[in-house]
DNA sequence: CAATGTATGTCAGAATACTGACATGAGTCA
DNA sequence: TGACTCATGTCAGTATTCTGACATACATTG
């Protein structure tokens, strides 16, 4: 467990304290999520469409940092259980507009409940000034890290 | 693609942004990993091995955050392919050391200026004490989430 | 010394996400 | 109008990671 100074130190490394930081606020949300038979992914899905009624699939893969073919699956499986709806075609084009059943809408009170816990226990340990501080920086790194692929 | 302000709005959610950013590295990583035939898990082992040579399976896995069993098929894989090697017999306890053979070096010194461009993109539009102001947030953050479960 | 607890390496199966590919609908432009 | 580009939904197969489980090795504690 000695540190011997070879290289780059990881623990210098900005990008690595992100991974470690995100990773370890993954780790606590499954935790809370567990019990209640979701995941991340799920609820991520869950809260989007309670917060934008209506979003298409493609839409909430974006929002929920997966594939789009990784969240169709996962509307289906959701479609199934009820907890929320899609027209079976399209009004305009191809896109499906997805919205919560109340079902749906039970289920993602408790876990925003847990979830929230988690956010809070998160920013415990800062000041308002800190976390405006982490705001602005974590801006900062995604819009120079999209201005070079696409967008 | 309009903003309707129903409940919380993930935009002013520390968390989102933490997932967002963290998810923008990754993608960013492995554009620049991909051509090399290297995935993040896979450049993420040789770094920490770099660094600290004769890390044990366990180790390995919690730096690179997975599961130890997610380490093993990857250590075998790269062990298979020459870039690491361990020992058959465990000298104290189960432990096996890894290390990096030359080759594995090498492998990694590539993948190290690709990622290190990244890297540097991701800091571009901070100021020095920006960056200071995210690292010092980004560990009070996981100091936080810590504590709460084990260790 | 024996019992317990903790940590490790590893195997097997399940869950999850990904890449590749295709058809369809909408917008753009000559 | 027709050709082109782009985004979408979806199917199929692959890859990666996870959870569960087991045997083993060390440390601690009575």
């Amino acid at each position: 467990m000695s540190q011997d100074g070879v290289g780059v130190d990881l623990k210098t490394s900005l990008g690595y304290l992100l991974k470690e930081a995100s990773s370890a606020l993954r780790a606590a949300m499954e935790a809370e999520l567990r019990p209640l038979g979701m995941t991340v992914t799920h609820y991520s899905c869950l809260e989007l469409l309670a917060q934008r009624p209506g979003l298409s699939n493609s839409e909430l893969a974006r929002g929920a940092f997966v594939t789009r073919q990784s969240m169709n699956v996962l509307l289906q499986a959701l479609e199934r259980d009820g907890f929320v709806t899609r027209p079976a075609e399209a009004s305009v084009g191809k896109v499906l507009p997805t919205r919560l059943t109340p079902r749906g809408r039970r289920s993602l009170e408790k876990a925003t409940v847990a979830v929230r816990s988690v956010e809070l226990r998160m920013l415990g340990g800062m000041t308002q000034d800190e976390q405006a501080d982490a705001f602005t920086a974590l801006q900062s790194m995604i819009r120079s890290l999209q201005k070079h692929d696409g967008v």
